[in-house]
DNA sequence: TGGAGCCTCCTGCAA
DNA sequence: GGAGGCTCCA
């Protein structure tokens, strides 16, 4: 029992009391894993409880391989019997097994955000609904929210306040298209990601045998991440646990950010009203940062109302102060941090992979990557657009699909007509229409291809209906990679893609031969008893980027701050620290949507060890065009005590720098008078000889154009007017801030583009 | 039926 | 700045 030794008094007593309902509030870096993974070591070893009988749900599927890697370490090869997974993934699990009950094949397809927008479009079409009103992003996010408080179709339709919502949102026949959305996909083999656990509570709901089978099964159940547990989630568990009461949360009221997908932030404030017996514990003392980030991070979560007392604290050092970065625009920001990351590496030792650089949206990776990529730094980006659903592997993903499951219709779509058949829309239109209205199987229709379509159509879909029939036949002899592989070259796929030379296409086929190297390594991994393609989709359908950590080598992480949680890294940059960006501008209704902003700048500085940074642009591209912006609200709210504005950023334009003068409130609600600034004044108006930037390098003018804005060394800045070609010569016609309007001849100007 | 080119809107996070 | 939709033409 020596492992209890490595714990805290507060650690020990979370691991020690294993029966009963507890609740582990755990504050940033408090070593809230390793008080999960030696609590089910400790189950294990000295309670003697079976690993079959133990069941974790995490957040990330990363984050249970993990925990799974340290509890073997800790107790061995039996930790491979807990369950551990995502509730996504735990419960796909569980529904597959027992899909009769619900009328699902067990072979049902995992529709995924994209899947759903487009069944969703084309309901609202059929419905001759104006999609300008009724865009699929709305409606899903509509759908998705009733799910995710277990209200299906028919409570939907008979709810008034839900009838009255919509109503007042102009969208009065949101509970058909809800409706109709349901018996599609119920129709076509398929849940999408709130209906695994939607499901799931029915299937509790109705099937007691089947609840109670796995009420035994699971006699201690664990929650990591509580906080952001949405109503659906925290009724399954509870079931689950109504048996044994075993049941553990662990969370972070502090940083709940999920609430847009439907996390209750109430399920962790009143668990202890629904377990009057409940063990609390708190995990106060941070192991991970430096006091300087300590206390900066506690000051921020102050301001926040709705929250649990607590108090976390360090005996670490207290370390060097958050850095302040002021920049002109989003690209000298990208260049600044990657300078700075460049030069702290060397002077400190570094990693690539002790840095990491956040921002609020994905958007914002642009310019950081462009930065980075040219001091030659490496670099990986996490989350954005994934490896799943880039269109090439969707494509494939489709074939596969369809060949398992020639219910699905959204794989149907992708694929009937590409490569390109000669099927047009019309005649997909039909078979859909044709489908629906004899209320017979997709499959049927496109197998009698000849009985509802005529003429070159109609041979078409026959010879692809002959094609499917074998992609089946091979997957039913073959295991996932040779029938995927098959499939990829019969259906003309990789004929495709090869036929493109273009780097853009070089890059897709390259995509494909990956997803058939990841097929390779799911067959080839003894682990996976079942080898074939149906079992390898299902295995798929719930991974994201965050979950593959295959390449090892050492890299900047880049993401965005809800990608980050749970993650650690020595020195961060919280980039886009900008008024309507973080807090974002989507966000500002009500005062629970600001507080949830604050918490996720939380999360972000928490994530720091060793050092953080903040940086904010004065400009910045947006929706393609220049916006000016204004230093985040946030910045304020650190203590002034924690922060030492940067000295290095942007010789030029940057007036006083921090400055903090008169009141907050008394002009606005800033306080930064140093950095406010109106739209026009972004050039220096009052020098008139220019000294060219630090960092002046003339750019490659072949593709300047006009609009675009520029760096002379003499004349300073300036905008393109126009561009003409005389002979072999290309003239620039640019009007300068200070000099007026010049001609010059690109193949000598010196010109910087700036953005 | 399919492709080129123009238009619009957008993006806030994610299993 | 980019994806997706639309229109127009072959």
């Amino acid at each position: 029992m020596e492992y209890l030794d490595q714990l805290n008094p507060e650690q020990r007593k979370a691991v020690e009391h294993t029966d009963g309902p507890v609740m582990i509030i755990a504050g940033a870096g408090s070593g809230k894993t390793r008080v999960l993974t030696y609590r089910i070591a400790h189950l294990i070893y000295a309670k003697g409880v079976d690993p079959f009988q133990i069941l974790s749900l995490t957040f990330t599927n990363k984050a249970a391989f993990e925990m799974k890697q340290r509890i073997e370490n800790l107790v061995g090869l039996e930790a491979r019997n807990t369950w551990m997974g995502t509730f996504h993934s735990t419960f796909a699990k569980i529904l597959r097994v027992e899909s009769d009950r619900l009328g699902y094949p067990s072979n049902f397809t995992i529709y995924d955000t994209q899947d759903s927008k487009s069944l969703i479009k084309s309901v609202v079409k059929e419905m001759k609904l104006d999609d300008k009103i009724y865009k699929p992003a709305t409606v899903l996010s509509r759908i998705s929210g009733a799910k995710n408080r277990l209200i299906g179709w028919q409570k939907y339709q008979n709810d008034p306040y839900l009838k009255a919502d919509d109503e007042a949102a102009m969208r009065p026949r949101m509970g058909e298209i809800y409706e109709r959305y349901q018996k599609r996909m119920f129709k076509a083999g398929a849940m999408d990601f709130d209906d695994l656990l939607f499901n799931t509570n029915v299937l509790f709901r109705d099937h007691l045998d089947v609840l109670n089978k796995y009420q035994q099964r699971f006699r201690y159940i664990m929650v990591d991440e509580f906080q952001d547990t949405n109503l659906s989630q925290y009724l399954i568990t509870k079931k689950l646990a109504a048996a044994h009461q075993n049941i553990c949360v662990v969370g972070d009221d502090a940083q709940s950010i999920y609430a847009f997908r439907g996390a209750d932030i109430q399920n962790i404030l009143n668990f202890e009203k629904d377990y009057p017996d409940l063990f609390v514990v708190k995990l106060e003392q941070n192991y991970r940062s430096t006091k300087m980030i300590v206390d900066a991070a506690n000051s921020i979560i102050d301001k926040n109302k709705a929250q649990l007392k607590k108090n976390v604290w360090t005996s670490n050092m207290d370390g060097e102060p958050i850095e302040l970065i002021k920049t002109t625009s989003d690209n000298e920001e990208g260049r600044i941090v990657a300078t700075t990351i460049f030069e702290e590496r060397n002077n400190k030792k570094l990693n690539n992979s002790d840095f990491a650089i956040l921002y609020r949206t994905n958007s914002q990776s642009r310019a950081i990557e462009e930065a980075l990529r040219k001091l030659n730094l490496s670099y990986k980006i996490v989350g954005g657009l994934s490896f799943y659903q880039r269109k090439e592997i969707k494509d494939l993903m489709a074939y596969l699909r369809f060949t398992v499951n020639p219910m699905d219709e959204e794989a149907f779509k992708r694929i009937i007509n590409y490569p390109k058949r000669g099927i047009g829309d019309t005649s997909v239109e039909r078979i859909l229409v044709a489908a629906y209205e004899h209320d017979i199987e997709l499959w049927e229709v496109v197998k009698n291809a000849m009985s509802f379509l005529k003429g070159r159509a109609a041979n078409s879909v026959a010879d692809f209906a002959t094609m499917i029939k074998a992609f089946q036949i091979e997957t039913e002899r073959k295991d996932a990679y040779e029938a995927a592989e098959s499939i990829a070259k019969q259906s003309g796929l990789l004929r495709e893609l090869y036929s493109d030379k273009t780097i853009e296409g070089l890059n897709r086929y390259e995509n494909v031969q990956e997803l058939l190297n990841a097929i390779k390594e799911y067959v080839d991994n003894e682990e996976n008893e079942d080898k074939s393609l149906g079992a390898f989709l299902q295995e798929i359908a719930l991974l994201t980027d965050n979950d593959q950590d295959k390449d090892t080598s050492d890299a900047i992480t880049v993401m965005t701050i809800h990608s980050s949680k749970g993650l650690e890294f020595k020195q961060v940059f919280v980039v886009g620290m900008e008024e309507d960006l973080f807090p974002s501008q989507m966000m500002m209704q009500s005062r629970e949507d600001l507080e949830e902003e604050r918490r996720l700048f939380y999360v972000a500085t928490t994530r720091a060890k060793e050092k953080l940074y903040l940086s904010y642009a004065v400009t910045r591209y947006r929706f393609g065009r220049l916006l000016n912006c204004e230093p985040s609200r946030f910045l304020e709210e650190v203590d002034p005590r924690c922060i030492k504005v940067n000295k290095k950023a942007s010789s030029r334009d940057m007036p006083g720098a921090f400055r903090k003068e008169g009141l907050p409130g008394s002009e606005g609600r800033s306080g930064f008078v140093g950095i406010k600034r109106k739209p026009q004044s972004r050039m220096p108006t009052q020098k008139k000889i220019h000294t060219p930037s630090p960092d002046f390098k003339p750019s490659n003018t072949n593709n300047l154009q006009a609009e675009q804005l520029v760096e002379h060394p003499k004349f300073g800045f300036g905008k393109v007017r126009k561009i003409e070609v005389e002979g072999l010569n290309r003239k620039a016609t640019i009007n300068f801030e200070h000099f007026g309007e010049k001609t010059l001849l690109l193949s000598f100007a010196k010109l910087r583009i700036i953005d």
